[in-house]
DNA sequence: CTTGCCAACTCGTCTATACGAGTAGCCCTG
DNA sequence: CAGGGCTACTCGTATAGACGAGTTGGCAAG
């Protein structure tokens, strides 16, 4: 029952509260590495005896490490260093016409590439009243075709997104189908005569929202990457908003600048 | 002492634990704005009254909003609804050449139009060995000149920024000096013959480690953007690494790409 | 009127206890 | 040997109480 010798002792007349340096000590061990990834930490009940400090206590320092991302908790198990999920990178020319040439869309070629097994659920394609954040975006329109989807990488939620675009654009067209067909939305519009001209992307980050941590199954702890899409075509027109949600302990973006 | 109407109450039999229904309460409380931003939320002692609930478990509830960066607790003065502060845009054509004429650096330029006060502080500028993924990103260097800043708006720490730089470029220039001179760091390796074709970012997003959350006065509930910048020359060669933390709550990143 | 103290209110920390519910392994039963 | 149930262990939720420390405003003393 005595704990291997990783762990020191409080200083209960410190200033730092004793719940502080207990995660102090625990979140050390993680970053050193004498707790590994996936492995399972002393059980409540083990820290309240080695520290000599009710369980409130020690559960207030797991509160803090479940805060920062590192551990979770599993009811009946125990408490776990968070594994770090692979990673999916974004690169600034995915939508590059070159990669639109294909049969499948985006996500899916990437996720094989990596040697995941990709999915896409929770289609929904439906004409809807635009929000006012969106219908500003698209340069005052009422009424927007919306077309949500979510996407998992093997099995997990990653991503969750909703494409915006022009009733008069997209009403009749394949982009009001389940399935828009080969290279995507994109390729239809330029099909249409859309020409796209140019991408706008916004990026925020902040703690998701509980639908969010529900549609994408987020741990605590974890943020999220709000990207914010507008595609123009030659016209200087918007002829697409994309609103996209990541679970951001599975993303990396990354985009190519010119100096000019 | 008993509560405007704006609270209901809480069903004990459920299956939702109580304080999660009271955080969901409050909640929606704030989103529908029945509390404003930098409003008082009812006190412990006052929600324990009403809901006829403990303090631990009133206290519970906070601690799940202040989690989602909805509220922060002042010790003395009661638990608050986090005011949103004013978000800096960073656009991606930020350094570009035509913004690097000034003699000021690009985080003052914009506060100033903003209408913020903006500062820089902890500057340090110093050689030493080049981290892994630093030395890999410069091209397998072992020692660099590292210039470290904090960026500070109306007071506020907002972003903490590395530049790293290989040593057979920086030393001995003005690059080393603590102040690099009109036009930054990019205007001086210009001047050196490095001239710059341009630059790569990564962005991932995630909670902050406690050092960030001291450097940074982050709140809980607030996540980082964690931006690493590598930028070439024209013979493809990495001349610069920057690494920058910015609290997420305070930025929005927008990137302009071409639809190629 | 000003100063300083005090009281009341705020959240922060910590203890002790209790019961519920999910999990996993052992052992007994059939 | 297979199945089922018991038990011990895990975390989840909740109560009640205590003391500490920061904040604020009022009141009393100077």
């Amino acid at each position: 029952m005595s704990l291997p010798g990783l762990l020191g002792a409080v200083d209960p007349t410190s200033d730092r509260a004793v719940f502080r340096q207990i995660a102090d000590q625990l979140r050390e061990s993680i970053d050193r590495g004498r707790f590994k990834e996936g492995e399972k930490l002393p059980s409540e009940a083990e820290l309240v005896e080695h520290y000599g400090v009710s369980r409130m206590t020690v559960r207030n320092s797991f509160s803090i490490l479940q805060g920062e991302g590192l551990v979770h908790a599993e009811h009946g198990k125990g408490v776990f260093v968070r594994p770090r999920p692979p990673v999916r990178r974004l690169a600034s020319d995915r939508f590059a016409r070159r990669h639109r040439e294909q049969g499948k869309s985006a996500f899916i070629v990437e996720a094989d590439a990596a040697g995941s097994h990709p999915q896409v659920d929770s289609l929904e394609v439906k004409e809807e009243k635009a929000t006012q954040d969106i219908a500003t975006r698209l340069g005052s329109v009422r009424r927007v075709l919306a077309r949500r989807r979510r996407y998992l990488l093997d099995g997990r939620p990653v991503e969750f997104a909703t494409s915006y675009l022009p009733l008069d654009i997209a009403r009749g067209t394949q982009i009001a189908e389940p399935n828009p067909g080969p290279g995507g939305i994109y390729a239809r519009l330029e099909e249409l005569g859309h020409h796209l001209d140019h991408f706008e992307e916004e990026i925020r980050a902040r703690m998701p929202a509980p639908s969010e941590v529900k549609t994408l199954r987020l741990a605590s702890g974890v943020p999220v990457i709000h990207l914010i899409r507008t595609a123009y075509d030659t016209e200087g027109r918007a002829v697409e908003v994309c609103d996209t949600v990541m679970a951001a302990d599975a993303y990396v973006l990354s985009y190519q600048l010119p100096a000019t």
